[in-house]
DNA sequence: GCGCGCGAATATGTATACATTGATTGTATA
DNA sequence: TATACAATCAATGTATACATATTCGCGCGC
């Protein structure tokens, strides 16, 4: 690895924090102090300060009262509403698309991705599904979803709630190993990807209200996979992505 | 006036670029150049910058590819989509709040506040009616709805989305001459205030569909405000407030 | 024993000089 | 005339010295 020095130090110091807060090595709550990280960081305050900055943007970090920022803490309730929200916003992208009508080429880039989604894991044995390239893909999809609301304001907000690590759409797409049942997590993608189908179609078929649902309902299965992956490793401290935030 | 010496620099840059984006003095798109800024504003780079960085987690300023913020512009669609937007999350929290219980102590306080924005209206002749009044008791209104679902995560979205002018509550809640019909304004908040009541006793009654679809119809009523204010003054130049951000 | 205030330590806030980058324009050459 | 390259300039990026504010502990007075 080394220095790279291609990029600036004000990116460096960014990517270096939000490595660090993801990793839980900046535990909820902690206060940052500009001199120790740049001594740390071997970077002057100045960067580290814009790198503070904008992951408070990014709801990473928290302003303090009386100046500074401090790592911001989720509880778990925090966790389950995030999803939640990035349920809702969904369900408001889809109900979009389908009030105002969606173009054809882009329903139709959306049912290649469909397809890709079903070579990851249909027809193959439990072992052999391909759940990176599917969250992958997973991620593509919700990506072009909230595109074709045609609306920039839902789609800010809805890129800003996914940019927590725990609230993306492929944060608890698991592999085999990390739950309850033996092909628990299998069976939530044959689900999840109905659940797609179903939703394309909606918004072909300009059901504003079924698509809202279906799009709530499958935020819902992230939610129940967290549940599913805390009964296997109670104390939450697991693989799971951002589950280092978590406070409490 | 004069200088108020008592508050930081970076506050009062912040306060000062944001009063002239809010009143049209940096039109949407307008890029920020921290040199001529800080010679305006007679403060140095640093602060100029701190306050662009609040600016920009506020929404009303965006990153600039390859460096440094412009005003963020909003067509009128992003206007009618945000309040569109406000009335999901609002429509959201009141759900949760049905579905999860809320206090008995906070729904009697929110009970005084819907009692005094009778007062506001009820039993007066139409050019007595206390619009400023009534425009502060429904922000407090909006407020505590929020606060009663309970959930951090909800809240601050909310609180991001309101803090756009034309997409708090009380945006456009108008005086008697600012609207199409002459009584309009008035009958508006007949039907605002009967939508207060009936979310608090769907709210109460655990009844979170219901909730959650009065709480956007209810959001809705700005949008049809501003409507009808486009109506009277097509121009959008007109008093509203946050006006002066549409582009285009 | 408790509270208040003062002062030192330590934090962030501010100014500014200097570095770097990226775009633009002008010129020389094919 | 078109293209490529280099110089210049104007913007943000970075470091750092200094200013101010906040906090915490200690001592004094009540």
């Amino acid at each position: 690895m080394g220095e790279s020095k291609s990029v600036n130090l004000t990116k460096r110091a960014t990517y270096e924090l939000r490595q660090r807060i993801i990793h839980g090595g900046l535990p909820g709550g902690t206060r940052l102090y500009e001199v120790a990280l740049s001594e740390d960081l071997q970077i002057s305050r100045t960067p580290v300060r814009e790198a503070m900055s904008r992951l408070a943007e990014e709801g990473l970090l928290e302003r303090a009262p009386g100046g500074g920022f401090q790592v911001r803490g989720f509880t778990l309730s925090d966790v389950t509403d995030s999803i939640e929200l990035r349920g809702v916003l969904e369900g408001m992208a889809a109900r979009l698309a389908a009030e105002r009508g969606a173009e054809a080429a882009s329903l139709d880039e959306i049912g290649v991705i469909l397809d890709r989604l079903d070579s990851c894991f249909a027809g193959v044995s439990l072992d052999q599904v391909d759940f990176d390239r599917y969250a992958e893909l997973n991620g593509q999809f919700h990506e072009r979803l909230a595109d074709l609301c045609g609306s920039a304001v839902v789609l800010r907000e809805l890129e800003r709630v996914k940019s927590l690590p725990f609230a993306s759409p492929s944060a608890f797409v698991m592999g085999s190993d990390n739950e309850g049942g033996p092909d628990r997590a299998l069976r939530s993608l044959i689900v999840a990807q109905a659940q797609h189908r179903a939703l394309m179609q909606a918004i072909r078929r300009r059901e504003g209200a079924r698509a809202e649902a279906i799009a709530r309902e499958h935020a819902r299965i992230a939610r129940g996979n967290l549940e599913a992956s805390l009964v296997a490793d109670p104390d939450v401290s697991g693989g799971m992505p951002g589950m280092a935030l978590i406070v409490r």
